[in-house]
DNA sequence: TTCAATTTGTTCGTATGTATC
DNA sequence: GGATACATACGAACAAATTGA
């Protein structure tokens, strides 16, 4: 006999169990018929119930007898899927719009969220990140911290892709890594929001951008592109660079920027909390937004017509959207082995506002 | 004897395994030596084992021996607790501030975070309850659905209270059972607010609640004690209910409710959002905010200021305080068995901005 | 309420099979 | 191959909990 007793007799009644011979919450023969049933010990047959015990197929009362448990068809058949989400922020911003979508999308086809935020800290994304793959998350969607130093973590991205956990970086995404990812087009929203400018008449124009992440990067990127194209120059003093670290000192470097022998007249932002920043340091020196210096910041979101008086000229965001499409990327990876798991990258658009004005004498300011 | 003896060997075998008597890795004696030492049956030792087996403390090779496995102390020091969270909404109005305070506590401490929003639908509290306790989370905070009504899902709280995972419900709690809550003092809230509008010299004071969760109920509860207290009158047609579903109407119940016979000359709404609603349709009918009617709302959302011209007069929320401390009581309850599993209830406090003004002659609004 | 039958839980003894070293 | 160690299997007895008469 190739299999012991004790497992054929276990296979035995777990078979009984599925075909419902023996039916739920019922109770099955007792240790003394069984072993009479299959001719062995009564030990053999305490053996193979105790592993059936063990795996949830059954449950054992002192004195009464022995039942079929509801608890295994319950496990089995209802392995819920978890999705892992750690973003720099949580609920600042954009982010619960994002989180929005993505939790509506995964709660529709019944999965789980976990959800975790870094800060923009790398440390806070290593413990997150061990944190999602003990918990086994089924996916990943991460929105990368520092992407654009080099970042210490890479390992735990190896172990995910190694995992093979699918995996999608959100808004921006490792050099050093070849994952997909879902973004704004950055490079052409750097360039659009220059090109607003340049065609408004803007010769001096500024940009304040991130240093660590990508998106920083990229913006830049778009905004030399199109200076170059323009045959304007770039100068180093009306680049601010900014970082996690230092944003509180972003107040004294606007003032030097505005306040300096050649200031802009026009300002690009990294986004609408940096543009809100701004415009209450320009108001502070006694200028006007945007009759002196013109305005184009990114995300569209709730701030860009929060402030009095002023509405942002601001870069397009799909906030919801995006989220519900990372969530469906996510979905189809796991669901779907065919499925193209190729980048995302969402086109740049600008919405004009009233923070943005011409300086041509003929023309007037496109609405 | 009161403990099997096989009980009593586990226990002995434990602890040399943690005092590391059985250093990690090293092979235990043989069954047979342990029948010796312990003078039982080489089956009761067996039996002992094969349980350290099933717990994670040793592991047997066939032919070999049996060893102290790392696997319980990895285990043991690395399991990650997860705290599942449940809320009506997830990335509107005050809930990212709640949630925020939450994340921030429980990262903090070591813990992951599991969300889920219900959209004030039971049924997708039910799907998420099953979700939840699927996951196995060590603790849960949750805000009712429909907290006014009999709840469909109360055997999926009984389920939680059996399993004794620590439940915080959050904004308001079921009659029906008698769980810990963490909410506003919503009936000292309604209170406040009246006598607030009493006290300005309103004599028409009408109110804007919700019928199907608790706080609208309390709030109302407090409405109607001051009025009594003032020995006013309770006038029926000065009081509208509305309900998540039917949230559309209450637009045209407005409109009835300014444009009647007998209007108010203040209104008590329940949130911002219905402030901010109520403001508008006052204002199409061509009637002024606080000149025509004045205006006490709830939560002191980022809504409080939003709306041009109007600051609201509303009842402070301690919104990312209260997800600390929900999140603190989570955690106390789960690391300190002596903690006290008491309620928490923050006192409503009003903040009087310029949506009510005095009717008395000779009083000016208190600023 | 008590008691006896039933059922599972604990413990002993013994023998043989099979994997490891 | 032989010694050692775990795995399977049988038999027996008493303890403890449950159930129903």
């Amino acid at each position: 006999m190739n299999q012991p007793k004790y497992l054929a007799i276990k296979d035995d009644i777990k078979n009984k169990i599925i075909s419902n011979v023996y039916p739920l919450d019922s109770k099955i023969p007792s240790e003394m018929d069984l072993r009479d049933e299959y001719s062995v010990s009564r030990h053999t047959i305490r053996q193979a119930i105790s592993e059936l015990v063990k795996d949830g197929y059954l449950y054992k009362i002192h004195g009464s007898g022995t039942y079929v448990s509801d608890r295994h068809s319950k496990k089995a058949s209802k392995k819920m899927k978890t999705i892992g989400v750690v973003t720099t922020y949580l609920s600042d911003y954009i982010f619960p719009s994002i989180i929005r979508g993505i939790e509506k999308e995964l709660s529709k086809h019944q999965y789980s969220l976990m959800l975790a935020s870094t800060q923009n800290n790398v440390e806070s994304e290593r413990e997150n990140l061990e944190k999602m793959l003990e918990h086994e998350v089924d996916g990943l969607i991460i929105e990368p911290t520092k992407s654009n130093l080099l970042n210490p973590n890479l390992n735990y991205y190896l172990d995910i892709l190694e995992e093979e956990i699918p995996l999608l970086m959100l808004h921006a995404s490792y050099d050093e890594l070849d994952t997909p990812f879902i973004t704004m087009d950055d490079e052409g929203a750097g360039r659009i929001a220059t090109n607003h400018l340049i065609e408004l008449g803007h010769e001096k124009i500024a940009i304040i951008t991130k240093s660590d992440d990508s998106q920083g990067k990229n913006r830049l990127k778009g905004y030399i592109d199109a200076l170059h194209t323009a045959g304007m120059s770039y100068e180093n003093d009306h680049v601010i660079f900014f970082d996690t670290e230092d944003r509180h000192e972003i107040p004294k470097k606007i003032n030097n920027l505005v306040d300096s022998d050649n200031p802009p007249t026009g300002i690009i932002c990294y986004n609408d909390q940096i543009a809100i920043s701004t415009i209450q340091q320009i108001q502070c020196l006694g200028l006007k937004i945007p009759d002196d210096i013109s305005i184009v910041s990114h995300d569209d979101s709730f701030l860009s017509t929060s402030f009095p008086g002023v509405n942002l000229t601001t870069i397009e965001h799909p906030q919801e959207e995006m989220g519900k499409q990372a969530a469906q990327w996510i979905i189809n990876s796991i669901e779907n082995p065919e499925f193209d798991r190729k980048p995302i990258v969402f086109p740049s658009e600008l919405i004009i506002r009233n923070s943005t004005k011409s300086l041509n004498p003929t023309e007037k300011v496109v609405e």
